[in-house]
DNA sequence: ACCTGAACACCGTTCAAGT
DNA sequence: ACCTGAACACCGTTCAAGT
């Protein structure tokens, strides 16, 4: 067989997308490669890792460098990125959003909100803040709406259709708040 | 024996705050309740709904009725409480943040927002998602902090217990944003 | 109403050994 | 460098049966 860290990176990705992150399990990711579940033991420390890896790469795939602007509206591109990263995969929000609790990984999630916020001259210790702020809300946002669509795809939890989504609206208010510390007129 | 269901929920607290989430398992509450695991679904349909019911009595246990004043000083009172009760209990954020995403429970913490937002004058459709907002930042910020309390102590990661928590910084960035609405001069 | 005992179908991780 | 095979110490859940 002979893969490499990345082919198993790759072929994590498939599993998450096809069967959800419940069932990316140290034994489904061997079989599918054809290999015995301790052969991943030689690329990854542990399963933890493994998963910060998938996170890294699934965001690394999603995010590009947001175009130069006033920065309100690089933070809502940069944010509005994240986002839609976040649900092109399956329970890619939870993924992320765990890996990056533990610190283990989602750095670059992080890094394009932060250097969306560079050019608003906010002091740095409050730039930091207002980064994760918006952090906190786009992960735990995203969490939210792909476990309840996911939740009624099943069937467990009566769809709303009509229901339109109000991330636009948490951002703008997230946003808002900076402004007032920027100086902008609001 | 013959437990009730709030002696089930009870003893998981226990367990809870002593070994932690990853150790709160229906064997092991069983065990430490004399019992077999199987005993435990005479109580809960599943382990996700036993949870759910532990995250309810920690909140219920935690929060308490936010004092009448201006809608601010209410919400940042009521967010405040969250966070105590949260980080009150070992992996107590990571618990309440995960059953709320399912939506299985963890309502009290939204309703404390909802309610200390009431008295803003803001429209009920921005109201939600303004506490939505709210809730996210809280849940966010408090699991990171626990979840790096908890790595630091271990030892995985340094600690650097001259960072102080900017807990009250990023809320006020959010109330800014809410004040924006509501017309309040900033 | 509450519980037992046994089973089913799984987990992550380690480790000596192989090529 | 990459993998096997076997083992260890666990999981959640079901179900017939007991009191």
């Amino acid at each position: 067989m002979a893969h490499r860290r990345a082919d198993v990176v790759q072929c994590a990705l498939g599993v998450l997308d096809e069967y959800g992150l419940a069932d990316l399990t140290m034994r489904r990711l061997g079989s599918e490669l054809g290999v015995q579940p301790s052969a991943l033991y030689h690329h990854f420390v542990n399963k933890q890792t493994l998963l910060a890896a998938v996170a890294d790469e699934l965001l690394a795939r999603g995010l590009s460098p947001v175009p130069a602007g006033p920065w309100d509206e690089r933070v809502r591109a940069a944010c509005g990125q994240v986002r839609d990263t976040l649900l092109a995969w399956r329970d890619g929000a939870e993924l992320v959003a765990t890996v990056h609790a533990f610190g283990l990984g989602g750095h670059a999630a992080q890094e394009s909100i932060a250097e969306a916020l560079s050019g608003s001259g906010l002091a740095e210790e409050l730039r930091l803040t207002a980064t994760r702020t918006l952090l906190h809300f786009v992960f735990g946002h995203a969490t939210e709406e792909q476990t309840r669509m996911q939740a009624s795809s099943i069937g467990a939890i009566e769809a709303d259709p009509s229901e339109t989504s109000d991330f636009e609206a948490g951002l703008a208010l997230v946003i808002d708040g900076i402004r007032v510390r920027v100086g902008d007129p609001v």
